[in-house]
DNA sequence: TAGTTATATGGAATCGATTCCACAAACAAA
DNA sequence: TTTGTTTGTGGAATCGATTCCATATAACTA
């Protein structure tokens, strides 16, 4: 490896005209400047990004935090996250809780001990101990689909957007809508998409039978089963389903399908999250396009305004939703 | 920011000691470590990784390039990646070229000036001045995807997976079989998927009309607009078609569709890549798996290899792949 | 011409860890 | 008792950069 130190003596300079010329900045004569330089491109010597950071206290990395690698949600965010951030020059440290809380604990003093500049984290799950850390840490720092109060956020309103996805249905002539949601703990997806369908059907008095409401997990087949469990057992059945996933929507389609019902002609069908696929199945799905994409613009530049100590009074920033009509209503 | 030094302090004992109670190496006695660790723990102190690894000079980082973030290919080997290096503690440095080839030699660079432990390349054209810029870096480092010569590699047999296809189509009945390709400059999905087709063909002395063949880009519309190039300026019209991508698939089959004819009566379709769509399009679509999970597996188990000087001599491994039969043929 | 100021360069401290080496005490073997 | 080894601890150098401060000319200004 080679430093500072030997492009200084091959130059015949001292490391701190070398320093200077590497970040122009300082006086240096042209004539030296032009032998530091020619040194440097002779030697293709490349400063240690790491030995700066030591004394500037700056990395030029971000650390993020997804609950799961591999998932059009994800993949989608860490498009928008980079696409700001690698124009600003920062790169983008990865890590993956595989949806395992304490390793979201565990990340964030990894990222710490990186020195890392901010801190994006995608979560589904919130905890005390999870707040307590954040808290601590003194790290810009910015959440993305699930709000922590006293945290920048860049959010949803994933409780009007099932609202709307609900009175659409409505407003089409659907009056048995029924339901496939997740897990509470999921304040966004699991929590609010449902608080938002069951206010909708309240608001016009629309009943809901028990058994129109199933919770899933965050897979096709689960979708399958939740929708055969509503047509099974109930006694009015549905003549429309919202699910607060595509996938869920589209596990749904398939169990119609297969009891020889029509869609959207017997049951509707409304997905979540406007995934590659909600365009291809057939019919294609109705769906809300929230624009993961948007989020991490917003995101990388509400980190990079509390990197830059600018706007930190700015906590929560909502993301529009799209509402994209198909053809499975 | 606390420090080693001023743990040290707290504890009075040295520097040194610490450093020894942290790595857990060395003499120290059970008394001094105990009282190192409560301060340890009272403090909150966080080593600072930075300033290990210039001492050290490792950094436990792994370095990725992608062409492409936010497909499924990308996502899907990144999954792999971490799984392994997530275990044995490394983190993931994502960098992403946005297919702009002169990022690619930019980030190596910046790989390097991050001393980073290894870098996992994943490209689709290879020109001369990227293996120069390779060879010179002196860093463990693994392709995937595309084959260079004297560096290590994890591949598919791309020209074999073709030919599967063409002769699966072949042997269910169809004669007149059409492609959309890529460019070929993009020697694995463009050159070798064409050889394939080509090959498969002539074994059996199937001509090929020079508008079966054409070439488009990575995405839907793209085989959209290939498969109506075919259908309008064929003479013979063709009873099946290949293409190299799922996507360029799905595109023309929406133009089969369009166009009123039947899959797979009239047109049968193949795809390449085992996308998710793939399961879900109507008629669900035959496609090849190539499992780039297992690719980020792979890959990730032989750069560790050479990080820890094992193996060096290996240098190319093949990842199976798997043909899935389904109804658009 | 003396006194400032702008230009140009280097010495040495610093960032926060690891690690080599020196040294001392405790213990065992001769 | 002497010698050798194990155990325990700290001082100081080191990694590769940046940056404060000192110093020396050169170039203005009064």
């Amino acid at each position: 490896m080679i430093t500072i130190k030997e492009i200084a003596e091959r130059a015949s300079v001292s490391r701190t005209t070398v320093s200077r010329v590497l970040n122009n900045n300082g006086y240096v004569s042209e004539d030296v400047k032009k032998r530091v330089l020619k040194v440097i491109k002779e030697t293709g010597y490349i400063p240690s990004e790491n030995a700066k950071s030591l004394r500037t206290k700056k990395t030029k990395v971000i650390g993020v935090i997804l609950p799961k690698i591999s998932t059009e949600t994800s993949s989608r965010l860490v498009k928008g996250l980079d696409e700001v951030f690698a124009k600003e020059g920062y790169q983008i440290l990865l890590t993956n809780t595989n949806l395992v809380p304490e390793k979201e604990i565990e990340y964030l003093r990894l990222l710490k001990s990186r020195h890392v500049d901010g801190i994006i984290l995608s979560t589904t799950i919130i905890n005390q101990p999870l707040v307590e850390e954040i808290s601590q840490l003194k790290i810009p720092f910015v959440t993305v689909g699930q709000q922590i109060s006293k945290i920048s956020n860049v959010l949803f309103d994933d409780y009007q957007a099932s609202k709307d996805l609900v009175n659409l249905m409505i407003k089409k002539g659907y009056k048995h809508i029924a339901f496939i949601g997740v897990h509470e703990e999921d304040r966004s997806v699991g929590y609010l998409r449902k608080a938002g369908y069951l206010d909708a059907m309240k608001e016009i008095n629309l009943p809901i039978e028990d058994c129109w409401v199933q919770q899933g997990i965050f897979d096709v087949d689960s979708g399958y089963h939740s929708m055969r469990e509503i047509v099974k057992n109930s006694k009015q059945k549905p003549d429309a389903v919202l699910a607060v996933t595509d996938r869920l929507a589209i596990g749904a389609m398939q169990y119609i399908k297969e009891a020889g019902l029509s869609i959207p002609d017997d049951i509707a069908v409304a997905g979540m999250g406007a995934s590659e696929l909600s365009r291809f199945v057939s019919p294609s799905l109705t769906t809300i396009d929230f624009s993961m994409e948007e989020v991490g613009l917003e995101a990388a530049d509400l980190l990079l305004d509390q990197i830059n100590g600018r706007n930190t009074h700015e906590k929560i920033r909502k993301v529009e939703y799209r509402l994209i009509e198909r053809s499975s209503i």
